[in-house]
DNA sequence: ATGTCCACCTGCTGGC
DNA sequence: TGCCAGCAGGTGGACA
């Protein structure tokens, strides 16, 4: 499912009923998820207490009274049920909490991953380390966007779908941003930024977009309607457009966008 | 280094 | 009704 709206309402759901209380039992159904649990993962929880719940990019960090920190990751369908008995084929991890709360973790397709790492989470491998800055925090505005797309030949489709260069979009909010701030997904990242990755006023409208979808995302709280994603051959709702949205495939993903207004 | 492709895995949908 | 190809919101590793 996730993007970074879906996790940071996943994190909203789940800190309530996780932070300050224990791991009591922790069962894992199977031996991992798209990697290996580590080793002694239930024995290396149980007895810990959850300090805080934290979201970095579309991570999910509970940071322990061990001094190890939980990373978690949805991949493309990973999903937290909670209080409700395990029993779907695809429930492989259950926490249960010294709170009484208990907490499932789904994933059919089993591209999430849960690892333990020291407090800070470098070490993990891939690294939370390489993540691009938070996209809600002001770290992140038109000049770090700019800096991170100057010289950059590939598309601003893949160019925003890289983590590194800001952390938590993925397919669809890439795309929405996009559209928002009338850009074509086919577009050089380089060019909204000068030679010397000062950005342009592409980079100006990009930066506030991809703000506005994400925030308009967590405020909705569902994952509704989007303005152009899954859109194909419907009318652009852009005022005064009269486009109709295209979907073209980019690195294997659907793209979508009205080739009228997106530049 | 940079950019592109593919594999990982299951479930659902639409066309025949 | 059944079957099957194609697609799905992510990531990392292999390759040019």
């Amino acid at each position: 499912m996730p993007e970074l709206p879906e996790v940071e309402l996943v994190r909203l759901a789940l800190q309530p009923l996780l932070e300050g209380a224990r791991f009591d039992t922790v069962r894992l159904n199977r031996a991992g998820l798209r990697t290996p649990f580590p080793a002694d993962f239930a024995g290396r929880l149980e007895g810990h207490m959850v300090r805080a719940l934290e979201r970095r990019g579309k991570y999910l960090l509970a940071s322990l009274s061990s001094g190890e920190t939980l990373v978690m990751h949805l991949g493309m369908s990973g999903s937290f049920r909670l209080n409700e008995a395990d029993g779907d084929r695809h429930d492989h991890v259950v926490f249960e909490m010294s709170s009484g709360h208990v907490v499932v973790f789904n994933d059919p397709r089993r591209f999430g991953f849960m690892d333990l790492v020291a407090a800070g989470g470098g070490g993990m491998r891939g690294g939370l380390d390489r993540l691009g800055p938070e996209p809600l925090s002001p770290a992140f505005d038109a000049s770090t966007l700019a800096r991170a797309c100057r010289g950059r030949r590939t598309s601003l489709k893949a160019a925003l779908s890289d983590q590194r260069v800001v952390a938590g979009l993925g397919n669809i909010y890439v795309v929405e941003a996009l559209y928002r701030a009338r850009l074509s997904p086919r577009r050089r990242a380089a060019t909204i930024a000068t030679p010397g990755g000062q950005p342009r006023d592409a980079a100006r409208r990009l930066a506030q977009a991809i703000k506005q979808v994400l925030r308009d995302a967590v405020a909705r709280g569902e994952r509704n309607r989007f303005r152009v994603y899954d859109r194909e051959g419907e009318r652009c709702l852009t005022g005064g457009c009269s486009g109709v949205i295209r979907r073209i495939t980019q690195a294997g993903r659907s793209s979508f966008y009205c080739p009228a207004c997106q530049r």
